[in-house]
DNA sequence: ATGATTTCCTGTAGGC
DNA sequence: TGCCTACAGGAAATCA
């Protein structure tokens, strides 16, 4: 599943293709989930210049020279590729862009269809979608910014962490890497850490953040990189998908429970509840 | 306001 | 091999 890690890796993977180049044609499904619809988006694309592609939380926003925005949400299985037009689509293409001076194509694929295109104004874009109510992005705050960003709910962590409103980008894999790092248990209300608890929270959710998109996210099903390579940060998951297995800390067998109506891994030993 | 539950979807894995 | 069911989950909507 997608996150700030692999949303950044994609970032970096389309930017150097796309930057700087013209739309010059448009396809898409019709089953292609945009806003406002998915022929507006089209018809709004052609001919526009992409000046810059960059991330907010786990929203990718290329800006183009018309004073829009194209939003491009990965959801659970979306991926956005760099393949050749003459390339054939594989199932599930959903968009795909053409542009001047090059063969090779962007393409937005979502088998299960929980990601989400939208094309308009930052201020639209924020109204339509959670994007107006992301909070902090962890990589340009400090621990301190983030620490207090958690602080004072009285939220459980893994449901603040996993809601995008205080700290924005981690999911599902990231937040149990984070708390297991921390040694936090996922149930601790936010507003129980001690100040120590808290720092601790906030540096390893840079550290792991950062260490995943040097290590170019982690690929679990579908995530692949703009150039179809994988990531390999599932292989430093220390938690993720290792119920049953034992704790790299210490002896204990890890667990898997549902908690905020996610999958929720981790050590029963070293992150205690309460 | 919070939290639990449901919805959207398809691919994959498991049982038989 | 094939059929069936359960499960995975990001974000938004719904309900208690």
């Amino acid at each position: 599943m997608p996150e700030l890690p692999e949303i950044e890796t994609v970032v970096r993977g389309i930017c150097p293709h796309v930057q700087g180049r013209t739309i010059i044609r448009v396809r898409r499904s019709k089953v292609c989930r945009a806003l406002p619809s998915a022929a507006r988006v089209a018809g709004g694309l052609k001919g526009a210049l992409i000046s810059n592609v960059r991330r907010r939380g786990k929203y990718l926003l290329a800006e183009l020279d018309n004073q829009k925005i194209l939003m491009v949400h990965l959801g659970m299985s979306g991926q956005l590729l760099m393949e050749e037009t003459g390339e054939p689509r594989r199932k599930h293409m959903h968009l795909a862009l053409g542009f001047s001076k090059t063969k090779m194509e962007l393409r937005f694929y979502d088998p299960r269809r929980f990601g989400k295109v939208a094309l308009g104004t930052l201020a639209e874009l924020e109204s339509w979608t959670g994007l107006g109510a992301l909070g902090i992005e962890p990589l340009s705050s400090s621990p301190r910014q983030i620490a207090a960003a958690i602080a004072g709910s009285s939220k459980r962590l893994k449901t603040l962490l996993l809601e995008q409103r205080a700290v924005a980008g981690l999911g599902n894999i990231y937040v149990d890497e984070t708390l297991f790092r921390a040694g936090l248990h996922p149930l601790r209300r936010c507003n129980s850490l001690t100040k120590d608890e808290l720092s601790s929270l906030a540096r390893e959710i840079k550290k792991v953040l950062r260490q995943a998109i040097k290590e170019g996210g982690s690929t679990i099903g579908d995530y692949l990189h703009p150039d179809g390579q994988i990531g390999s940060f599932q292989d430093s998951h220390l938690v993720y998908g290792r119920a049953g297995q034992t704790c790299p800390r210490c002896a204990a067998q890890l667990i898997k429970e549902s908690i905020a109506g996610r999958g929720t891994h981790f050590c029963p030993v070293c992150q205690p509840e309460l």
